[in-house]
DNA sequence: GTCTCGTTACTCGGATATCTGGTGTCCGAGTTTCGAAGG
DNA sequence: CCTTCGAAACTCGGACACCAGATATCCGAGTAACGAGAC
């Protein structure tokens, strides 16, 4: 069970997008971490379909946020790159061989998918708990200038 | 992000070597559930070198739980399955490009990293507090015969 | 009758194919900007 | 000088290859049990 590493690409350039506070073309947001830009643009239409950043064409445009980062948890970020299923399905297969339980207690989920569910339960709520903004305040706890250092950056570098 | 179903057939195959209590072979317990027995036997080979079953070659083996399901947790399953890696991988991109920090930050963990390493940690938490037993408990409220039923099937079935 | 040995049947164990989904890349769609030409 | 039109540059958007890991299978390795034969 390996998460796909869009999903670090997709935190950092949030965290980017939060520092610089204006629409940044998908090529400096990659340029900014030496990423593939084609494939990041793949993640930010992911962001974007989920409503988390916004799109805008032609020149002058590229991504920013949607919305304020206190209002972006990771949950969002997460479920947006990976989809919103659960990591552990349950194929019920308590429902076959010959194992199987009576067909009554059917309505109810079986034992196994309650506790893995339980547990996952616990991640989701631990990353719907934290915001795009939190781990920005904590970036900043070490390096404070690191916003002025992107900005000055972008307005600065040619292509 | 995804579980591989290995897991799914793993717990629900401890839960019945709990119930059964002795040492059953892979073809036996892949009826229980209409498994590939091949496959099944793939899985249980990781929970044997994992130390949680305990293999019998020959006549009259099989598979067994190698101490008391109240000391398997789930945790341990998973783990043996999925492997012990962190399904947040952090790749460090923050140290490449033009947005890379100070080399001096790369002792301690990027705010990214760490953010995701607490949901995990909240979700093996869970995993870990949860045993084979209590799985097995929570299955008998609602099929309290299982254990008997399935005791029945293993010495009264041929083949 | 009992011991020994060989054969047989049974079961795990790891090496080997197949396939789905993540990874990576490319070109077309849409939009703004700029400049030139006409009035 | 102002307006209008067109071309070009820029950026996102989705469709198309590629590859690692999960899925599935098979045959060989090891072991216990059983029976036949000798003592």
């Amino acid at each position: 069970m390996r998460m796909g590493e869009g999903v670090e690409w997709a935190l950092h350039t949030c965290v980017n997008l939060a520092w610089l506070g204006r629409a940044v073309p998908v090529a400096k947001l990659a340029a900014l971490h030496d990423l593939p830009a084609a494939y990041l643009n793949k993640q930010l239409q992911a962001l974007a379909r989920a409503g988390i950043v916004t799109s805008v064409r032609g020149p002058g445009g590229g991504f920013q946020l949607a919305r304020r980062p206190e209002k972006i948890t990771l949950m969002d970020v997460v479920s947006a790159i990976e989809g919103s299923a659960n990591a552990f399905q349950c194929t019920e297969i308590r429902r076959q061989g010959a194992g199987r339980e009576d067909p009554a207690n059917y309505r109810k989920p079986c034992s196994v998918s309650q506790a893995m569910r339980t547990a996952e339960l616990a991640w989701r709520r631990e990353l719907a708990g934290q915001t795009v903004a939190d781990v920005k305040a904590d970036a900043e706890r070490t390096i404070p200038d690191m916003a002025a250092r992107l900005d000055f950056w972008l307005t600065n570098t040619r292509d």
